[in-house]
DNA sequence: CTGGATTTTGGTATCGGTAACAATACTATT
DNA sequence: AATAGTATTGTTACCGATACCAAAATCCAG
């Protein structure tokens, strides 16, 4: 390629990269020769050389939840933007795994890693400690996060919309939400209703607090254990994606009145939320937001070595959105 | 590195990575070695040196398209297994944009490319025959493939969907579907639709004939104006996800029976149609199994360096699953 | 017009591995 | 025991870019 241009191949380098460095006759001569010959640059060998690489790494639970894509779009949007490049994976829920793809991460040299858990192995953060490249948890506001942290609370959240139905005046509030094992989201939702609950002075009642599965099917089923075994249950808390759709269609399939009969609230704003009869309460949270400000925020480190953003925890506010069904 | 361990680099490469070209002895002192000093391979340089890489690159028109998460999901599982890595990055359904990702793609040397497009730039084309790196396509069954394909026909799906309205009886069938610039998908589903029409001996009527965006709005606002401005339609086809449920969804507001007043069917099998009442008419896609095929086929080729799969185009088969509301 | 400052270009080492071949150690065979 | 053959380890030359510093070209002031 420099040949094809009868020039080094530091000029072409600077013509491609810095093209304020370079007379413009050669700019001229080597684009055009890159044309002429298709030359693509190779970036692992810049990469290797510079040591800079322009990739991150994200690892999500598991990909298919639509609950992620639109974190995944707010990243990929601004990362597209400064030329850098998403590697994506998913851990499965599983801390090991998570590690497992943090090693291959890091020996890919991505020059960020983002993950959605907040949940890791020892050997994990110390990896990542070692290897000091910046990193976003922003599946929740960790105790004790890695590094920085772009999310909202899902403690805050939960026991925000405990307390919008206490104060509605419902006094026998169930709860469901996704299996908790390793899943730090879900425990604190748990929290934040429980700690709702004491607020309002209401008794717990372990029976009325559930922990499924994802999907139409499991919230469906939820709906109708947590009836039938507690007929006094005036509301009923989804604190886990698609779980409400369900529990609203197993309601109408019964003919119980929602919100006569029980009470219904969400945790996401699926767009269904909106559109189902009786619209559902829901909390509105800010998915494609914490993609953007995690991009950005990882940005400032990598290009402009921001070290004043080290540690720094951005909770992204939520909104709680009342609809029909409460 | 190769200090610590007191041998020479090369055997350390072998050690990681030929296990079995090297004594006990060694493998046992290099692992201890890597132990100690926690010592990660430089991906970058190995792809560099040995010219292969472990990354793939796929395209998608929009990451929050819960439509492409499964066929992701699939791509990911296999290549995960294979130690392989998956870039992911979005075009817009734009094939300039898509020629860019490419091109970036390109640099990085991704041993292989997943496009779910299978419209492209003449200038991509080109750039990745040159490359000479194996492709799939994977969102429909082009007419011209780059490589290989691994796909429905959104043609065949179309057409069986409108046979099947047709035999069920409804004869005035009006068709949704979404944009169709720079969306062969669309195009082909409304090529589809026409086919069986004609098939049918029904007349073509372009009043019926709908493009939309996606969402439950524009699927209740396409019900609604099809069913005002030409109310002797009994049928409607849904030729884009989520449409079908947001034209049950209007149908229910206004009253009308589905299918009493107006069938109903849509094209992808969403959890919510089977959950919906009436349970909605559909084909079931092999979303999963796409990227599952995709993956595999790729691997042979940049593994085993299968040439005869070369060009080999994998038609999966959907299946047609009829509900309530047809 | 000349010397020094500045801009532009090139040379060389290097990033961290692997390929290819050479050298050495070990096995088996006659 | 000698020799051929095989298994193991090492040497050297890259892969294709960039960093760093030196050299050449250009500019400007006195």
């Amino acid at each position: 390629m420099a040949a094809r241009a009868g020039v080094s191949t530091m000029t072409v380098s600077r013509a491609l990269n810095e093209p304020g460095k370079v007379s413009e006759e050669m700019r001229e001569r080597v684009l055009r020769a890159v044309r002429e010959i298709g030359y693509l640059p190779n970036h692992l060998a810049g990469s290797l050389s510079s040591n800079r690489s322009t990739t991150i790494g994200l690892i999500v639970p598991s990909i298919d939840n639509s609950i992620y894509t639109q974190t995944v779009k707010g990243l990929s949007e601004v990362l597209k933007s400064s030329g850098f490049q998403l590697m994506i994976a998913e851990s499965g829920y599983d801390p090991n795994e998570e590690e497992e793809l943090i090693t291959v991460f890091l020996s890919h040299r991505v020059s960020g890693l983002v993950l959605h858990s907040t949940e890791h192995t020892p050997q994990a953060a110390e990896k990542i400690r070692k290897s000091g490249i910046p990193v976003v948890e922003n599946g929740n506001i960790p105790r004790e996060p890695l590094d920085m942290v772009v999310s909202f609370s899902n403690y805050d959240a939960s026991y925000a919309m405990t307390m919008h139905l206490g104060r509605l005046g419902y006094r026998k509030i169930a709860f469901a939400s996704l299996y908790s094992v390793h899943n730090d989201r879900s425990q604190d939702r748990l929290q934040g209703y429980h700690a709702a609950l004491r607020q309002l002075g209401l008794d717990p009642d372990p029976r009325i607090v559930l922990e499924t599965e994802r999907g139409l099917a499991a919230g469906a089923e939820v709906m109708a254990r947590v009836v039938q075994s507690v007929p006094e249950v005036d509301a009923l808390f989804c604190a886990g994606d698609v779980l409400a759709v369900g529990a609203l269609f197993e309601c109408q399939k019964r003919g119980w009145k929602v919100p006569g009969r029980i009470a219904l609230a969400s945790f996401d704003d699926v767009d269904l939320l909106r559109h189902v009869s009786p619209s559902v309460t829901t909390l509105r949270l800010p998915r494609y937001d914490i993609g953007e400000r995690t991009a950005r925020i990882l940005l400032s480190r990598i290009m402009d070595g921001a070290e004043h953003l080290r540690g720094s925890v951005v909770d992204l506010k939520f909104e709680l959105i009342q609809r029909e069904s409460t």
